[in-house]
DNA sequence: CGGCTAAGTAAGCAAGCATTTACATCTTTG
DNA sequence: CAAAGATGTAAATGCTTGCTTACTTAGCCG
């Protein structure tokens, strides 16, 4: 590659694109991530699409030229957490699935944000699409947990990791949402224990 | 009038007023139900007092003159909640508890409705003071949990019992939100096994 | 009966909502 | 550079919201 692109400052990144002060894919990033803390920390109904806009710093109308409408702003921040959730539960063993799950749920707001992926899955919108969507992951989710002991799922083990997986669902609840203590103030030490017991008393080891 | 009181079917009872067609204490009481129901259903921001003043069949003003506003209404059915809550958790002891847990969540719409009352305790209107109402709530009856052992109760006690009250409430997340099968549809016994395995896990002995 | 108060109603108001429109400005590209 | 499209903005649209006001009617008591 012999010839330089151009004297910008440093160089820049191959598949990085040159910084523009008008980004439309940064844009829309940045929708993304402000609105999913709102629809986290205030539901749907209670979130205005000014506030959204506000929080990022962009007018109001762009919300519906990226995503057509506060809806469907909503689904794509869905859409997200589903494709987080999915990525977070590849591969469950049950040997690891404690220190993971404690992990995950105790892990600070820097980047595995597995809690507030779980909390974006109670937020509705009234739309019945979605309601499928969420049922969608938390089905294929539990069939994970389930499976994880190497035995055939039956529905009775299906049954079985659909409690474990409310339980976790409660836990990250009083956590971030209710802010209950002491469980919120809880770390990752403090939960191993009580969740390997439960973990044990609920999923049936193959 | 020196007679009866009027020709009415049959004698009126005892404590029971004469039925009348306008009835300040019954509009109240029909008001406070169906507002609880959408509260559940649709949340605090997506319910509006037309929805509810229709559900119940009266006049939209009705709200504001019984519960002064939104809000107002809003507060009554969460204090309803707590008290629903509070009378159910009263003298819980280690053995019963897993069935009524079971029977309580399984119960079915008629009369008892903890889970509702659970639901509800989920929602929030966004002031201050409803979020203080959930969290004492929520201590009293996770330090009812873990005092059920018999077992003086420390920290680690009432976090084991925080995480059994997450499981109670993630189950029925689950279950009357979000219809997840087959937890949704499992019944009373369906849930005895796997609730017992739980909480011997989580709930020591004392 | 006749009036008086509690209970309920209809209509409307100001504020806030999501969305659209018409316009301005930045970036790329020929 | 200059045209053109991409990106962002300000303003206004038509609804919906919670709540209030002025009014009607049912129920009670002398």
């Amino acid at each position: 590659m012999s010839g330089e692109r151009s004297a910008q400052t440093a160089r820049p990144e191959e598949a990085e694109p040159p910084r523009r002060r008008r980004n439309a894919a940064q844009t829309r990033q940045v929708l993304l991530h402000v609105a999913r803390i709102r629809f986290i920390r205030d539901g749907y109904a209670a979130t205005t699409v000014r506030d959204i806009a506000d929080d990022a710093g962009v007018n109001v109308a762009l919300i519906n030229r990226y995503f057509t409408s506060k809806e469907g702003l909503f689904e794509a921040c869905l859409g997200m957490a589903v494709s987080d959730i999915s990525r977070d539960t590849e591969n469950v063993s049950l040997e690891q699935i404690t220190v993971r799950m404690a992990n995950k749920i105790t892990a600070g707001t820097d980047e595995a944000r597995l809690q507030d992926s779980l909390m974006m899955l109670l937020r509705t919108s009234g739309e019945e699409r979605v309601n499928g969507m969420r049922r969608e992951i938390l089905l294929a989710v539990s069939q994970k947990l389930a499976a994880a002991g190497g035995r055939p799922v039956d529905d009775q083990a299906l049954l079985r990791a659909q409690i474990m997986l409310g339980t976790a669902l409660g836990i990250t609840l009083l956590r971030s949402s209710l802010h209950l203590t002491p469980i919120d103030s809880a770390d990752e030490q403090d939960l191993i224990g009580p969740l390997t017991d439960v973990i044990n008393a609920l999923l049936p080891r193959g």
